[in-house]
DNA sequence: GGATATGCGGATCGCTGATCCGGTAAGCCT
DNA sequence: AGGCTTACCGGATCAGCGATCCGCATATCC
């Protein structure tokens, strides 16, 4: 890669980033192109898509949360490594305002660019999950695409500003159900695990 | 009002049906206003934004989901009243693909065309649920609006294509964390209501 | 039947993402 | 060092979006 193409697509990524972190990804791509004092045009040609560009953008979060993941595989119980990690997951989201959208359709086109990268980071979710269901303190009815929507619902719920408050609690809510024990530390009770079905 | 204007008013809110139907509540509005035989202009002054139309278009729902939340609560258990009401609502979003986002945002913003009907029908869920609350079945810890977003998220995860078959499932997932006693009929184990916090 | 006011919709604006192509200069090779 | 090739740049342009303007047609009333 020619000398200038590179200095323009870092340009390009660093106005992204901050430009996202304002506005959301829905921003318009005029506007990244304008703030990394480029034209439209080559801020297309290095990210043909917006998707591509977030791609570009994200891959570094999304390594390091699959990597968090095997972290804590091996360094908590597999209940605390499950909720942890999916909170986080929650928590990483935010940073970038309606990509929750992004990553759900991404899922399951291969085409996107975002498409390996959310794959991983399910993958990743679910080796915790079945640790969990392996150790008796997961429901047992549940894969990791399922652990994903309900995380990629989560964190479309801190997306919306009316909602979002909520979000935490939702969150305790929704890992309570996950959870064939108590996940909260304030509601004590005890409880036998699920012979579901 | 002119009977040419309330004839071509009708116009556009039948083709709204039909392309909301089809193609999301996103659908162009120009696409509407050639489907009814009508110019932009005549849709955009009969309902001056994408809300007011979809307004017209849902109220008829949503207040036909209102006043079931009132049969139900007069003839089903507590439980049963809540859970069967919650499902409906989210099997009624997937009529209008992309309708939960608008009814988020609406929910606290009074100047939303759709606010009004969003807040009635909170409160209709609100009143299912404080019901199931004071017989035991539900858990004390959530209100009104926590229920309002819950539904809110799963009804997005029925819109997101990729995510859509798991819906059912996730919604027996999210209702079981909701109540105290167990949800479904096939996880038949005896519980104790929860004593939280 | 004529006057008036109401509703209509083509034309236009600013914005979006996408594409084209003439101009520029980076990088290689002698 | 200097010239040449080729990769790259970005202004100009296009189709589509929602929104607005205003001359024209006509429903309604007297």
């Amino acid at each position: 890669m020619r000398a200038d193409a590179k200095k323009n697509r870092d340009h390009v990524l660093a106005a992204a980033g901050t430009a996202i972190t304002e506005q959301g990804v829905d921003v318009s791509l005029r506007d990244i192109a304008r703030r990394a004092d480029v034209g439209l045009a080559t801020l297309l040609r290095h990210f043909p898509t917006r998707e591509a560009l977030l791609e570009a953008l994200l891959r570094t979060s999304f390594d390091e949360m699959t990597a968090r993941a095997g972290e804590l595989e091996t360094s908590s119980s597999p209940e605390d490594a499950l909720v942890t990690w999916l909170r986080d997951c929650v928590a990483w989201t935010t940073e970038y305002r309606g990509v929750t959208v992004l990553m759900a359709a991404a899922i399951e086109d291969a085409g996107s660019a975002l498409h390996v990268s959310c794959v991983a980071l399910r993958a990743a979710g679910a080796r915790l999950l079945a640790r969990a269901q392996a150790a008796g303190v997961a429901r047992a009815d549940i894969d990791g695409t399922d652990v994903f929507a309900l995380v990629a619902a989560l964190a479309w719920l801190s997306d919306q500003p009316s909602l979002a408050p909520r979000a935490d609690h939702l969150f305790d809510i929704v890992a309570s159900a996950i959870l064939t024990s108590v996940a909260s530390s304030d509601a004590p009770g005890e409880r036998r695990p699920r012979t579901r079905s």
